[in-house]
DNA sequence: ACCTCACAACGAATTGCTTCGTATATTGCG
DNA sequence: CGCAATATACGAAGCAATTCGTTGTGAGGT
């Protein structure tokens, strides 16, 4: 799914995705600390991991500091700007570019778990209302 | 994005995708009609798009009818369903599995554009509440 | 019957993603 | 120092996705 929708920046793959979910969740991490959150119990090896963190470092998904022996990587790209661009992307794709469709769709598949979480997007709505 | 999440069925590649579109908006289709739905203008092609639904074919992604000198292609997965997969995936891959937290995001980049639309989110909201 | 056109089938080239093996360098320690 | 452990770099294999060229075949018109 990647490398055809904007020539733009590069699209993240399926791998390169779950490594920045790890670099979003722990912050800057060596390869080692990737390599161990997500490739040991797949049984894949460290140097997997390290071809993918120099792969994305070439491209520009994550930033390097290797002023350690350990080269530190971090993301390169916000989980909200990856989060916007994928929703925006999915949006086109699946639903005809409408946005409430897909919202209704996902609040139908899978409703709010918590009385809090409705009430944020209540907020929301009054907003956007009240902007409009 | 698509062939490692789970060899369940099959993944709509890009590309795969693209023709499922055009399935699905014109309903069964012949090789030359998808061609010119979405090739022609890209300077693909007559080859390519009767390769890729004889790929589709064989991934079980269409039906085939083959009765007629030309074959009539047909989707084999209905557009909900393939919204409600990719949502899923979507949720659990950028949002932690948080719905409520697409659907926040959704609404803060591309809020709906009607009141109509607003009134169904509501509504959908209100009977969630209800029934939890 | 023959020719032409539109079609399906198939093999192959290309490209990108993912994984791994091997080579090489640096650090810490006996 | 010399050794073991741990790093990076890099080439290459394997695979899937996409695109195209070629070939064979059936249908319709002359």
């Amino acid at each position: 799914m990647s490398p055809r929708r904007h020539p733009d920046s590069p699209w993240p793959t399926e791998a390169e995705l779950d490594i920045l979910r790890v670099l979003w969740d722990r912050g800057a991490c060596t390869v080692r600390e990737v390599h161990e959150a997500l490739y040991a119990h797949e049984g894949a090896g460290y140097t997997t991991a390290l071809k993918m963190l120099q792969i994305m470092h070439a491209k520009g998904l994550v930033e390097r500091d290797d002023s350690q022996r350990a080269h530190v990587y971090r993301a390169a790209v916000t989980r909200q700007r990856a989060q916007k661009r994928y929703l925006a992307d999915m949006v086109q794709r699946l639903f005809n570019g409408s946005a409430s469709q897909m919202v209704l769709h996902a609040l139908g598949s899978h409703p709010p778990a918590s009385r809090e979480e409705l009430k944020e997007i209540r907020a929301l709505l009054n907003k956007i209302e009240a902007g409009s």
